[in-house]
Parts: C-alpha cells; structure tokens; sequence
RNA sequence: GGCGGUGUAGCUCAGUUGGUUAGAGCAUGCGGCUCAUAUCCGCAGUGUCCGGAGUUCGAAUCUCUGCACCGCCA
C-alpha cells in the first residue's frame, strides 16, 4: 500500500430495459463532477458505472422485438455509453452486468454466503400474474388483480433460494447508528432505521420463471434475483474475488455509492447484509440524491414529457447543462427542469455573471495594454481583500464538496465572480487609464483581475470542463494541469504573457 | 392506520445551544458606472416566522394542540 490518496465512487448500473433520460444523467454528472474534483484534489479515483442488463422484462422485451437480451443489451449500452462521451463523463470503468467478470463474481459472493449457511433453500409464496409472467405481494394488487396489466392473479408457491437477510438486522441497525454519514441526507437514513426496526425478513434472491440472469452456482434451474445480481457490480469491477491486480484492495470499501431515492432500500438494507455475510467490509456511504420534475410535473412516459439530454446538450451546449443541474437543487432534494428556470441561470450567472466578467477583463487588457500582462506593482487594501476571499473560498469550496452539496459550492465560487466584478467596479480601471501616473496601479489591477479569473476557471472545472479548459487557454495556462493543491494559490499568472480579448464564453440566449 | 419530516419576504430557501431593528439569492423599484455579451456595481423595501394555547424576563427557535402539505412503511 502506497499513501496515495484514492477515491471509489459509483452509479447505480441502469437497467437496459429503459432508454437514458435526465435522471440517469443527473446521477452519472453528479458523480463525475466529485470524481474531476476529488483528482484535482491529488486523488486516484475510481469512477465506475455500467448497465444491469438481467432479468424478465430484458427477456421480454428482446423477445417480443426478435432478438436476444444480449442483443438488445448491446443496442442500448450503446446509447448510455454515447451520452456519457457527450456529457463529457470522465468514469474509469464500465461494468456491464453480463460480463464474465460479473458472472464470476456473483456466483462467487452466492457461493461464499451460501456456504456459512445464511443462504437456504425454501419455498416463495405470492401472487402470480400468468399473463405478465410476474409475481406480486398482495399489498400491490389492485383489487386482487395484478396492477400492470388488471387480470387476475393466482397464489403461487415457487422453489426460491433465500437470503438470511433477518440474521443481520441488529448488526446493521448497530452500523447506521454508529456511521451517522453512511446513510445522506439525513432524512432518508431516518426512513431506513424505521424500515430495519419494523423487522427484516429473509429475502428471496433467486427466480425460476425466467433464464436471462446467472444461474445459481450448483442448481440451474435457478436464476439469481435481479438486486443480489446487480449490487455485486459494485465489487465485480474492481475483480472479486480475486485481487491480481490489486484493484480490489486498492479501492474498496467504496466512498460513496450515489444513488437515487428510489433505491435507497436495496443499497442501504440489502446490500450491506450481502456483504456483512460475505465478511466483506461495507461502502463508507450512500447517497441518495432527489427526482426532477419538468415544468411542475412528474416525469412520466405517458405525459410523454421525459427530458431527452441529448436534445438539451445540443440546444444549450454540455457545460450550461452540468451547470444547471447541480446549481438549481440542493443535492438530496427534489427540482424543477423548467425552460425558464435554465434560460435565467445561463443568462444570468454563465453569460452575464461569468461571461462577461471574462470579456470585460480581457477586453480592458487587450484596450490598455495591448493584451500584455505586468508585474503587479504595491498591493493596497481592496487587492488583499479581493485576495483574502479568494484565498478563503477555496476552502468553503472544499467543505462543500466533502458534502457533495454542489449547489453551495458553485454558490460559493459565484460570490468569486460577484468580487470580481465589484473589484472592477471598486477599482475604476476606466479612469486610472486616462492619468499616465496611475499606469502601473493600472497594470495590478488588471493581474489581480486575471488571477481572480484564473482561480475561477480552476475551480469551476469539475463542474464544467470544457469552460475551464476555455478560460485556460484564454490566460495562456496549462489547460491539461488543473491540480488544484499546485494552483490555489495567488500570484501564478506569469507577468508578461499575452492574453487575447476573449469571445464570449456563454451566449445569451434571446428570448422572445 | 404506524413512524418521520415540512410549513419563514412575490418565488426558492437559511436561521447554530431560545436573547438586541428576522436573513440570502432571484424577481420588483430607484440610483451609479461605461471596460464589457444592453452587461456590471450600489441602495430600498415589503414578512400575523401556518392557527391556537403554554413555559420564560424574553420563542421563528422549547412543550401541547389544531390545520395543510410531503416522505417511508403497512
């Protein structure tokens, strides 16, 4: 072991029988801006997604449209993959749960518990939907009928393999109780704890009804349940159960599983159990970020109102879309999407805020100094103030993104972009430019402007590279090198250096 | 039905262990600058802090109760 830092994070792997939508991306963004922040913070991450790719309605749905489930997995992985290139997702891994590597790893975790005893087999009983092929607790049925289709069900008992899940209730209970952050935002760990303490059942985890799945090791007859299949991704990636090239014990336990609300369950209950009977150690912590609606409604096939990122990305350009999904909600709470609401955030802090900050700036250079940069000459009060909030910021930044509170920690870069602003305004470089003897003051102002800018553009990175690679080209900086424990400090920009009048980072967009 | 949460400016929300004139951003109004993508900066508001009762010298903050909304479970 090496004491380089390093960081595990993951998305949930999304089930190809759905097409990508906003929430998908929501969640694979958020993590790729903590994944971009954590190396620019010297960290070696990890960053994984993929796709869950068993189980019935796979089965159906490439059967009903003549192909294999592979076949259709193939088709759809394909469109999760081309929006992660476009979203410029930067993830290091993408497991795809019908992998080799994956199969091993399940059937090796299924082994393992099975074999200390806390997996048996017995017998599943519940209320079965011939038509859909799909079992349902009577809790679910909607007059007795099955809710996806309105037929009536039949009480079916099926050979199941079950997880002694009711064993590691008192030990779970005791970890979220000890780990208070395992569990975020706070209220949903809450709802988990009432959930535990209402008392855990055995959980079933294999199926008969369908084959598209793996098979449970020793009985093919049985497939194994969709989430003990899934969940294992987390570890399968990194090559459990064997370490050879030292991936597993490099990254695991996981820092943060990022996840939305409605799998909170299974990440927080079931999966720490797997792995608590498998004497595997449990993710340091789970987070379970909110839903968006659309112009105030739910998004829902059938308003046929589900936001395709694609069309969004082309209209509006990748960075203003990173940029209104992580600024506009805090993240753990539900948001709006709403036309206006992106219109106003690009208008307001990408053009007018940032933007033209970044115009105005190389603008005044380029007007009085032909674009050269000089030496800074005596700093006075406002240029250490300016300074001093810089400096302090960065540190807020960071508290903010331990927290994976991203909306308070581009809040907090955008007070930057208001000091500068102010710091032109305080400063009046306009009017030291027509007295000769103020030249040099002219020429501090003008550095501290474009280091503030600098500084800026680093810490906006995460959250929209293409813009920070932009504003460092615009200084002449290494875009490449966007460290920040090498560069968060003041002074860097190399007096001398030529900066061109920059055009403008984010058109504003006219409405009518 | 059980458990938990929320209700504060037009909107979205912050309000630490109860303590002076209740805050921020956006929207609104007014003023200033002119370097800039008609952009930027400053100032100003407005609030029965959901209703009611109680504890206290003092409550948005604690207790009880009513109403409304939300989440999880059944």
């Amino acid at each position: 072991m090496s004491d380089k830092k390093r960081f595990y994070l993951s998305t949930p792997i999304y089930y190809v029988n759905d097409v990508p939508h906003i929430g998908h991306a929501y969640t694979t963004l958020a993590c790729d801006v903590l994944a971009r922040y954590k190396r620019a913070r010297g960290y070696e991450v990890c960053f994984l997604t993929g796709t869950d790719e068993h189980g019935q309605k796979v089965e159906k749905a490439a059967q009903a449209k003549g192909e294999t489930p592979l076949e259709l997995a193939d088709r759809v992985v394909k469109r999760f993959q081309s929006l992660w290139d476009k979203l410029n997702i930067s993830n290091t891994d993408f497991i795809r749960t019908s992998q080799e590597r994956h199969k091993l790893a399940v059937q090796e975790i299924f082994r393992n518990i099975e074999a200390k005893g806390d997996i048996y087999l017995g017998e599943y009983e519940d209320w079965y939907c011939t038509p859909c092929e799909t079992f349902w607790t009577e809790t679910n049925l909607l007059d007795g009928n099955c809710p996806d289709c309105g037929r009536p069900t039949d009480k079916l008992k099926e050979e199941s393999y079950f997880f002694r899940m009711s064993k590691y209730q008192e030990q779970l209970l005791a970890h979220i109780e000890a780990n208070p952050d395992f569990i975020q935002p706070k209220s949903r760990r809450n709802e988990i704890l009432s959930f535990i303490r209402e008392g855990l059942r055995d959980l079933s985890i294999s199926r008969t009804t369908f084959s598209w799945g793996i098979p449970v090791p020793g009985n093919d007859k049985h497939v194994i349940y969709v989430w003990f299949d899934a969940l294992t991704n987390y570890i399968s990636a990194l090559g459990y159960p064997n370490d050879n090239d030292g991936e597993f014990s490099k990254f695991w336990p996981c820092d943060v599983h990022v996840i939305g609300k409605d799998i909170l369950r299974f990440h927080t209950v079931y999966w720490p159990t797997f792995l608590m009977a498998a004497g595997i150690p449990l993710p340091e912590k789970v987070f379970a970020h909110g839903w968006w609606t659309v112009e105030g409604q739910k998004m829902s096939k059938s308003l046929a109102n589900v936001v395709e990122p694609n069309m969004l990305i082309d209209k509006y350009g990748v960075d203003a879309i990173r940029y209104f999904l992580l600024r506009e909600v805090p993240f753990g709470l539900d948001g709006d999407f709403s036309h206006t609401a992106l219109v106003h955030r690009i208008n307001s802090d990408l053009a007018n805020d940032l933007g033209n900050l970044v115009s105005r700036s190389t603008a005044m250079l380029n007007k009085y100094f032909k674009g050269e940069l000089t030496s800074p000459g005596e700093t006075i009060d406002i240029d250490k103030i300016l300074q001093d909030k810089f400096t302090k910021q960065v540190k807020v930044v960071d508290g903010h993104m331990e927290a994976l509170a991203f909306n308070k920690a581009l809040q907090s870069i955008w007070e930057l972009v208001s000091a500068a602003n102010k710091y032109i305004d305080d400063s009046a470089p306009w009017t030291l430019a027509k007295d000769d003897a103020q030249r040099e003051r002219l020429g501090s102002v003008m550095y501290n402007l474009l280091e503030a800018i600098r500084m800026i553009g680093l810490l906006v990175t995460p959250f929209m590279p293409e813009t920070g690679a932009n504003i460092s080209k615009i200084l002449g900086v290494d875009p490449t090198d966007q460290h920040l424990e090498e560069h968060d400090s003041w002074g860097l920009l190399k007096p001398g250096t030529i900066i061109e009048k920059a055009t403008p980072l984010f058109p504003r967009i006219e409405t009518e």
